[in-house]
Formats: structure tokens, C-alpha cells, sequence
DNA sequence: CAGGATTTCCTGGACGTCCGGGAAATCCTG
DNA sequence: CAGGATTTCCCGGACGTCCAGGAAATCCTG
């Protein structure tokens, strides 16, 4: 039970004194150090119960020069993408007694830059940073101090710098042979913002897939979207301003792939029937779409689980001399927004 | 620019050495003091720009006793509603100053313990409780370290402990009486999970509005789901079994009422023409669906604001005596999932 | 130029914790 | 029971910063 002992000295020396003992034993005993009597441990534990007590972190923070925080930047919470990264990467902090400092640049360098002040004011023992290719010359502050950074996809190969390398061709080579088996030939593509190198990668892939198996692909039907559901209905528009409409779209992200929905919905194109269309990243929401989005997915949970390790590694000196790398895959699920190619005479009827 | 410096005793010390003073002054000098010397200030800002030097916050919260940190308690973060309120509630904090520690409990108790501890051991300033009426016995330890808290609907009045009441009645009042003029009378509500004081106060809300303007409310239409889009799906398809269907459905959250949708289609019900559905909340995801969902907007900004305020007001000693209190509206806005009520002969076919 | 009033700076301690070195207590051995 | 080897504990200092109080330098006034 808690007493009701309000007063402000609740530190190491008050349990020091309740127990009679030094604050060195109190703090060999909440340690856990093995050299201590159990019966002296008892008598300490008690009082710490009884008085509610908890280590104060800065302190220990300040004398140990290791402040058990990871950073953790990301573009933005509220794209979906992201939540799932932020849940699981705290998750796994929290077991190994870190705490998280959250960050979301929403695209603005300056946010970044303040952020990554604020990291570094706390002492942060490294960094993930979860932005899919924006390289920020703001991290430079970071690589000086020497604190552990881990990226994704994009980042140089140096000392305390990892990366998540991601297979993005496995998964876009089942989209698209899964379309071609459909007999599909058209098939547009909506690229993500090309500043990203995530988006320029994801597009090349979807080129050479395309050409790995003899298809051509059309110009015109590579459109630039930026990886939000208004821009994603702002491409498929301009898609339907072709004369000869592609009969399966593929996304560079899922929130594109929404919009896509979105304005078939509003056209009366109906999804799989009239257009097949495959997303990218696999998010919640996916499932939730109306039909059920088929897409490509990349595990965030892994990705973070992946960071986290990276960086956990890294802090406990067990890093690789230039920069250790991680590789994650892609795969297609398949959900209900591909079907058949519609037949150019007669269009075909859903069977159920 | 940066030096090359890299030396471990980047601290106030170093700079003071560099500059020629002492740390006294360099440290009334980043804190802008205004009693100190231009000409010094100077040299010491020269000093601390070429080493890129940061203050280290541990130490500093240390010697102030305060930690400029405050607690953010959702309940998942994957839950679409709380991206938001993480992201205006981090906006905020970083404007002034602080930071923040973000725990989502997954309506697990032994993890909400474990995070009231951690924020103890950060010395967090305050605590905003955004779970929603789950009122959590751990959170004692916080109250009786005074820590500020805030709470969402359910909280006690006690000192230090502020409270958002939110005005259910208004936005359910609006949609009750939006889906009458549609000539709607079979009205059925899909509760939350009853343990949650918000769950609860919406479904009484709802019954009162609807005697409010004399409709009875048939008790088999009053259906308890959990919040989840699956909670929805089987909520709803309990709502089928009954022998007369209802002509519109309101829900106490949007994940619901996403999952009443997903089952309609499943069904071949055509929503607005066969079934109405409002959700609430209007979270993001609500004007993607298709078709855009008509909700009883609470605003997430709002309420993260309000949250903030609260407890920077209480570490700012202008709390009331016996814990502030705060309220936020909610009002319904139109989207297109409602429509005219279905003349009472035909019911729905299912169309294969 | 003396004397006091200000301004401006520095010294020394404190915040809460942990660590190294050494002192005291305990045990074992012969 | 003496002597040494362990175990078990305490004292003093350190981490990086801020603050109180006092010393030094500067200014003003008569």
C-alpha cells in the first residue's frame, strides 16, 4: 500500500534512512547487484513499496551517460501507414526498458531540424529514421555526435549507420505477373512523389517486371500521384483522359490505390470488373476497402521490429565496422480488387 | 559549421573554458539572461555554434525539477481516431517546449501499469488520459504524486485533475433528427463496448433523443458491438436476423459503422438506397469510404488541444482549486450514406 | 577622487543517482 | 584464537546544469 507520505525529498536518501542502511545499498538493491544481504534487500525493498518509490531516470540518465531513449522519426503519424510502426517499435522499446521520443516531419524540413535538436538534447542513443528516402542534411548533426541512425532504403554506408533494404521487385513481380495471368496488357501505373527514392525504385521495378515478361508499357500510362488519396483520384483522372483506358492499375501506395476507388466509384466503374487495381504497403485499412484491396504488402510490424534491433545492436557494440544492413521482403496478397481483364469486345459478368 | 570536435566533455564546461568565462555565464547566457555582457554573449554563442553544442535536458530537468515532459495515454494507436490527437498533441508540446511520452495501452491493465511507472520514472509533469472512460485504478500513483492529470468524460473532481466533458447530445440529437426528417422510423443503434463511460453515454443519448421526438425504440434494434470494424460486422448481422429491418443504423464509432458497410455489401444492401448509416467520431477514413460516411464529427485537434492546455495550465499554477473543467461539441456533418428511409412494402433484395 | 550604488562575473554547492576504493564484518583455516 | 581471505557495506566523488551569494569591476554622484 501506498503511505501517505506526500513529501518532496522521495529519493534515494529517504529510503536510505527509513531503512537504515546507505544509499549505496539502496541502489545495489534496486540494481539487482547479487553482493547484497537479502536480509538488508528485504528491509529496502519494503520501504520502497511502502513509500511508492521510483528511480528518478535522469538522474540515473545523467551518471550513466546512456539516457535509454531511441528516437524515432517518421513522415506522419496520420497516414496510416505509419501507426502500426509506431505501436510495435514502442512495444519492443518498452521491453528492453527504452523509451521512445516521436517525431513526425510532415514533410517540412524545418520540423525536422527541430526535431532532430530535440533528440539530441535528450541525449537519444540513436535514431530510426522512417522516411523512405528523404536523405535530410539535417542528419548530419546526428552522424557527428556519432549516434546510431538506421534508414530505410536510403543512407550511406558508414560507421553507426545501418539500413533496411527492402525487396520491393519480389512483391511488384507477383503484382504484375498476377495481372498478366489475368490477361491484362494495359496496365498503368501511379508513381509516388519521385523525390522519394522509395517511389523511384518502386516505379523501376514495375518497369523491369514489365519488360521481364514482353509487355509494353505505354507512357502515358505512368502518372505521377504523391502517395495521398487526393492525389491518387487527381492520377486516375488523368488516366481516364486516355483514349484507350488501362484496364488494371497498379499504386505505389495503398492510400493512392483508395483514390483510385474513389473516383471509379464516383465514374461507375465498377472494381474488379471494368479495372483491377494492386496497392502497396499492405495497410489496415486495405482489408476494410470495399472490394477488399488486393496489394502488396510490406510487414510494417517487421520494419520496426527490424529498426529497433538495428539500432539495439548498435548500442551494444555489437555493430558491423561499416554500417550493418537488413533486408526485408514483399509479397502479393491477394484480395478481391483484381479479376479478369475485361474482354476489348463484350464486356465479361461478374459470376458470383 | 560544425567542427570536427569530437571529443566526449562537450559540455557547458568545455564552452566556458573556449570562451574564456565561466559556466555561469555561459549558462545565463544560452538561458538569456539579460544581465549578461553583449560582448561575452557573443563569444560564447560563437563558441557554442562551432561546437554545436546542445544543453543536455537531463541535467537541466534535474537541477529544475522539471522534466518538460508530459504522458499521452491512448488506447491504440492503431486505431484511427488517435493518429491525430498524437500528432496536434505533439505539434502543441514541441511549440512549448516539451516532449512527449506516448504509451498506448491495448485495453490491457498490466500494460497501463507498466506505463504509469515508466512516466514516473521520467518525472513526467503531467498526464493526459485519453482512453475514454476506462477508469484505471493504477493511475492512483499518479494522483497521489499530484502529478496534473487530464481526463476524458470520466474523472474525478479532485485537485490537479482536470476533466473534457464532451457534448454527446448535441451531434447525436442532430443525426436522430436528420435521419426522422428522412422519414426514417426503425432506427437501430450499434453500442460500444458498455464498460466504456463514453460507450455508454452515447447509447443514452441516443434513446433520449429519440423519444425526445416521440419514435419508440424497438429494443431489438439496440445492438452491442466493440468498437472494432468486426464488432460491426456482427452487430449488424444480428440487426439481420430481425424480422423487420431497420431503415437506418447508428453507430457509436466510425470502425463500427466502416463494418456495418463491409457487411452491406457483402449483402447486396445499397447504402443510402436500402440502409442509412451514420458512424461517429469522423475519423479520417470516413469521407474515404465509399460511400463517404455521414458521422457525428468530435473534433481529435480539439480535443488534443484542450487536453494540452489543461495541463499546461495546472504546471502553470492557474488550475482551479478543484480541477478545471473543459467541453467540446460534437455536431453531425452530411456526407452520403444517409438518405430517404425506403418505402415500408418493398425490403431490400439480395441481388447475386 | 572618494564613496557608494550598480552592473557583471565567478565560486561553491545542490539536484538524484551510481561507481570506485577502502573499511568493517564475517567466515574459514590451521 | 590468530591470521588471512571473503563478503558486505559505507564514504566520497562524479555526471552536467543551475542558482544563491559574494567578489570584482564599472559607473555615477558630489
Amino acid at each position: 500500500m501506498l503511505a501517505q507520505y506526500c513529501g518532496p525529498p522521495m529519493d534515494i536518501r529517504e529510503i536510505a534512512k527509513r531503512a537504515k542502511v546507505s544509499t549505496a545499498t539502496v541502489s545495489r538493491t534496486i540494481n539487482r547487484v547479487p553482493s547484497v544481504n537479502p536480509q538488508l534487500a528485504r528491509r529496502v525493498w519494503s520501504v520502497v513499496e511502502e513509500l511508492g518509490y521510483y528511480p528518478n531516470t535522469q538522474a540515473r540518465a545523467l551518471v550513466s551517460g546512456k539516457s535509454r531513449i531511441f528516437g524515432l522519426i517518421v513522415s506522419e503519424i496520420t497516414n496510416p501507414f505509419f501507426p502500426e510502426i509506431v505501436q510495435v517499435f514502442e512495444n519492443i522499446a518498452v521491453q528492453h526498458g527504452y523509451e521512445i521520443l516521436l517525431t513526425s516531419t510532415v514533410h517540412d524540413p524545418k520540423r525536422m531540424e527541430i526535431s532532430v535538436r530535440r533528440m539530441i538534447e535528450r541525449r537519444v542513443e540513436g535514431v530510426a529514421v522512417m522516411t523512405f528516402g528523404m536523405e535530410e542534411l539535417v542528419l548530419e548533426d546526428l552522424k557527428l555526435r556519432n549516434v546510431p541512425l538506421v534508414f530505410v532504403d536510403v543512407g550511406p554506408s558508414r560507421a553507426h549507420v545501418s539500413n533496411i533494404r527492402i525487396d520491393y521487385l519480389h512483391g511488384i513481380r507477383q503484382a504484375v505477373q498476377h495481372l498478366a495471368a489475368l490477361r491484362h496488357e494495359r496496365i498503368a501505373f501511379i508513381t509516388g512523389p519521385l523525390q522519394l527514392r522509395s517511389a523511384a525504385t518502386r516505379q523501376q521495378c514495375f518497369l523491369h517486371c514489365m519488360e521481364e515478361i514482353g509487355l509494353t508499357v505505354d507512357p502515358k500510362l505512368i502518372v505521377e500521384g504523391d502517395h495521398t488519396m487526393e492525389g491518387g483520384m487527381v492520377a486516375f483522372s488523368q488516366l481516364l483522359k486516355q483514349p484507350v483506358m488501362p484496364t488494371a492499375v497498379l499504386c505505389s501506395n495503398d492510400m493512392t490505390a483508395i483514390g483510385v476507388m474513389r473516383r471509379c466509384h464516383e465514374e461507375g466503374i465498377l472494381i474488379p470488373r471494368d479495372l483491377s487495381v494492386v496497392g502497396f504497403d499492405d495497410i489496415r485499412m486495405a482489408q476494410f476497402m470495399l472490394p477488399p484491396l488486393t496489394t502488396i504488402q510490406m510487414s510494417q510490424a517487421e520494419l520496426a521490429r527490424l529498426a529497433f534491433h538495428a539500432l539495439l545492436s548498435e548500442v551494444q557494440n555489437e555493430s558491423a565496422p561499416n554500417g550493418a544492413e537488413y533486408f526485408l521482403k514483399t509479397s502479393l496478397v491477394l484480395r478481391e480488387s483484381t479479376g479478369l481483364a475485361p474482354s476489348r469486345k463484350s464486356r465479361p459478368e461478374k459470376s458470383g
